[in-house]
This record gives C-alpha cells, sequence and structure tokens, in this order.
DNA sequence: CAGAATCCAGGATGATACTG
DNA sequence: CAGTATCATCCTGGATTCTG
C-alpha cells in the first residue's frame, strides 16, 4: 500500500472542525463554562466575563441553543427573567473542556520557560 | 460557603483560551493534521486542503512554529526543500486532537437527527 | 431584566502575481 | 519548490441606543 503524495485528509478533519465551529471562537466556550460554573441570567454571564457585550452574548446564545448545547426557559413573570442551562448534551462538553484545561496549562509551561 | 452573584470564573477559563488561540481558528488543527498523516512540505501541505491560500498557510506555519508545535528545516540544495514536523511539544496534542474528533461525531450524530 | 437594532472598525482571510 | 508582497474583501466583534 503505497503512501499517496499530499495525502488530503479533509476526512479525518472534517468532525474536527465541526467541533471547532461549535465550541471555537473566542466566547463560546467562556459562556460555556459561565453558565456551568452556575451563571444562569442573561446578565449574570454578561457580567461574568469581561468585555463581553450584549450583542455577541446574544449571539452566541443563539448559536450554542442551535447546537442544542444550551436550553432557554423563560418565566411568565415580569420584568421577564430567562434562564440558560446546559442540556444534557451540552455536558458531553465537560470532559473536552477539562482537556483544553489540561492542555492549556502544559502550553504556559512550556512556552514561558 | 455562599454562592457568588455572577461569578467570575476568568482563572478557570484562561488556559482554555490560551488552547484556542494556539490551535483555534480555522486553519491550524487542519494544517497539524496534514503534518501528523504525513505531509511535510509546503506544497503538499498546501495540496493537502482545500481552499487553503499560500499566504494564509505561510502565516499559520510560522504561528505553529512559535508556539514549538511543530520545526522547520531547510535543505541546502536546489531547488530548496523545507520540511515541517512535529515537535514532542506538538504530539501531545494529538490526545486532545482525537478527542475534538471524537465528540465532533458524536455532535454530528446528535445534530443530523 | 432581557434582548433587538444600528452602525462601524479592525483583523482574518483570499486571490493573484512575483522572487530566489 | 518555498515562500513574500499586495491588495481586496469578508466577517467577527464591539459601542451605543432603544424597546417590551
Amino acid at each position: 500500500m503505497k503512501k499517496l503524495e499530499h495525502k488530503n485528509c479533509m476526512l479525518s478533519i472534517l468532525p474536527v472542525r465541526d467541533t471547532l465551529d461549535v465550541i471555537g471562537g473566542k466566547w463560546k466556550i467562556l459562556i460555556l463554562i459561565s453558565i456551568m460554573e452556575g451563571n444562569h441570567h442573561f446578565r449574570e454571564i454578561e457580567r461574568s466575563i469581561p468585555n463581553l457585550s450584549t450583542k455577541v452574548l446574544s449571539d452566541q446564545l443563539k448559536d450554542l441553543e442551535t447546537n442544542q448545547l444550551i436550553s432557554r426557559s423563560v418565566s411568565n413573570g415580569f420584568p421577564v427573567r430567562t434562564a440558560y442551562t446546559l442540556t444534557e448534551h451540552g455536558k458531553t462538553l465537560q470532559k473536552l473542556i477539562l482537556e483544553m484545561h489540561n492542555w492549556g496549562v502544559l502550553h504556559r509551561k512550556k512556552i514561558i520557560q
């Protein structure tokens, strides 16, 4: 079985890209972690993450909901009260986030020195 | 121990962000995987990843080298022949990439249905 | 409180041509 | 082959204001 020239590796890559689409970017993981750590309301999440604007938070929450990582529930009182929580599917991300955390720590050690 | 209002979770988040800075974005992981799979020369890597332009590849390779994930060696012949390979540090990413791959597969199943 | 609507700037990305 | 140089473009992200 000969090795191909410039092997095209898109097949093995697509799932990785899917993952990055869903949790990559500047804010998505931060928002997920914030919710995991107990922040459930819009302003709560917003204030827990420095430099996060309302528009960006709003956009990102929609994406996360579309990808079924979080669910949104709205109270019927006034003022309106919403709550964002992780779905079961969202919870499957925790292991991956932990891995990313660990590697980040390792990398910082490696680079700083 | 009372739970804080809008708990600020930046401390637990910084390492995750480091990781995303290093391997996030549209191309970095694809390039790493391409090298892992046996593509070592500039044109080889370029052709293995659809829609990747030479400028972007060049930029990204520099970033990866700066972060000590890959190393670059140049032959003394003509035409010039370069080879990119994973460093030991770069290899520590393989586990994480595998996790991302697995989660991507899981997620696609979840969403498609 | 929860978010939508606008508007805007800067960086990331891309296409193409060129050099050694 | 292995890139660099330029220039165009897209798009994320950010500031601000406004509504229910």
